[in-house]
DNA sequence: TTAAATATTGCAAATAAATGCGATTTCAGC
DNA sequence: GCTGAAATCGCATTTATTTGCAATATTTAA
């Protein structure tokens, strides 16, 4: 019997039986146990299976990773957010964006805040339902599969509907003469809606996003209100962005 | 049994019924409580539980991390939901509801079925989201938020404009006489609204939600095309269904 | 085809892990 | 602070794994 053969038998046991015992297949495949283990290790190795003590395990679902959400950058996310959670006030309207950014931000608003929000990603929506005191609205349409976002006419024909007080948006870049760009299309046209529905627009990004600048425009730097980053406001590097009139945070 | 699968099932019972029993579990796996008490150890030193006295209990924030999606019994869903996989084909416009068995389902759904599938359920979106060909749709509206759906007139009026071939559909409950039955109004609506939208209706659920009844009627059985357990179709626990013209997979 | 290089396998000894038991300590609740 | 239940500690036993090594088998290149 062939090395790859026996290897064969033994995921397709393991798949059978959700564990393979070290001893059992090393009679069952007539070679030693230390065959067997090597055999193991091996597949183990491949990320075939799970070795454990004694035998083999199948290896841990590897699908629930869609809701294993990696948040780049944690520490300065939180930094950046916990300043703008002094624009949060009960009763508003508020509509978020998608972006890990936004993310932190969520996870942070104070249990007691009673508020609307509308959101068209689906991470924010889950993590905002966590939030007993806020009225909830996820704005459905064409999923943005990677982004974990709706886009689409859906979307924008309900943010038309809405008056909100305040939007939080996150951003790809951000310049002078551009002001905000994204580097998907559909999500800048998602964006300029979000804006044109509400009072107040609050973009919140990394220092690094600073003077960067990306395919699809998105809206002028007149048309933020306030930019939060995790410099202090005073920096040197933010000095044009206050020039300008936003307010910096 | 390997150590693995008794920390396994450790952690499955835990998810289950909130906490754990050293002394219970000693017996329940026919080891010693020194055993369970080392395994609970090391669960609790990899984050999986936290020991106390007496057993182990959930982690606080683990079992409020929203992203976290413990699913009951998930063999038994997959046995199910398999069976399932041969009501898909190309081309087909599919509505899905909520709930770990559907989520299974949605796991499970071929790479490369090419598909447009609608859906309320945010995880589900989110699971379907991992397939390249599936066209996705998410249906907007206010968040239930323990059910991570969303609910409403906005869910009503998308489903009433959509014509699907095959809906899937999870069930609370369901008898002969009442047909399915749902715990919340709101969600018997939107369901209601499902199966008007559907040229097919197929509802998946284990067993043990046979001959039961919730308040809220979702439809009559006749309404149903198509149900899915884990029994054989064969079973006499499903014979009064089949005679009631449903087909039973 | 043959010889050298390489890979596979089994064995034995050494090492490590898992488990249960008794003695002792800690804990929760009165 | 007392008491019984639960946890910890140390230890012995069992069981599994690792390692080095030698015997085969398989491949590679002349």
């Amino acid at each position: 019997m062939l090395k790859a053969e026996r290897q064969n038998y033994i995921l397709n046991k393991l798949f059978e039986e959700k564990k393979v015992i070290t001893t059992n297949l090393a009679s069952a495949l007539d070679v030693s146990e230390d065959t067997v283990r090597r055999d193991l290790n091996e597949l183990d190795h491949k990320k075939l299976l799970k070795k454990v003590y004694g035998g083999g395990i199948l290896i841990p679902e590897k699908s629930v990773d869609v809701f294993n959400i990696h948040i780049n950058a944690e520490e300065q996310k939180k930094k950046i957010v916990t300043k703008a959670l002094t624009l949060l006030h009960d009763g508003q309207v508020i509509i978020m964006s998608g972006g890990t950014t936004n993310l932190v931000f969520a996870k942070l608003i104070p249990e007691d805040l009673q508020a609307t929000i509308y959101t068209y990603s689906l991470t924010i929506a889950m993590q905002l339902s966590q939030h007993p005191n806020i009225d909830l609205i996820l704005i459905g349409g064409k999923m943005q599969k990677n982004a974990m976002v709706t886009i689409g006419i859906d979307v924008i024909q309900v943010l038309s509907k809405i008056k909100a007080d305040i939007c939080f948006i996150g951003a790809s870049s951000i310049n002078l003469k551009q002001g905000l760009t994204e580097t998907g299309y559909e999500v800048s046209i998602v964006k300029k809606a979000m804006i044109e529905s509400s009072d107040r627009v609050v973009s919140m990004f990394a220092s690094n996003k600073l003077n960067t600048k990306m395919p699809h425009s998105v809206c002028d730097l007149s048309q933020l209100d306030t930019i939060v980053t995790e410099l202090d406001p005073d920096d040197y590097r933010l000095e044009d962005y206050r020039k300008s009139g936003v307010f910096v945070l």
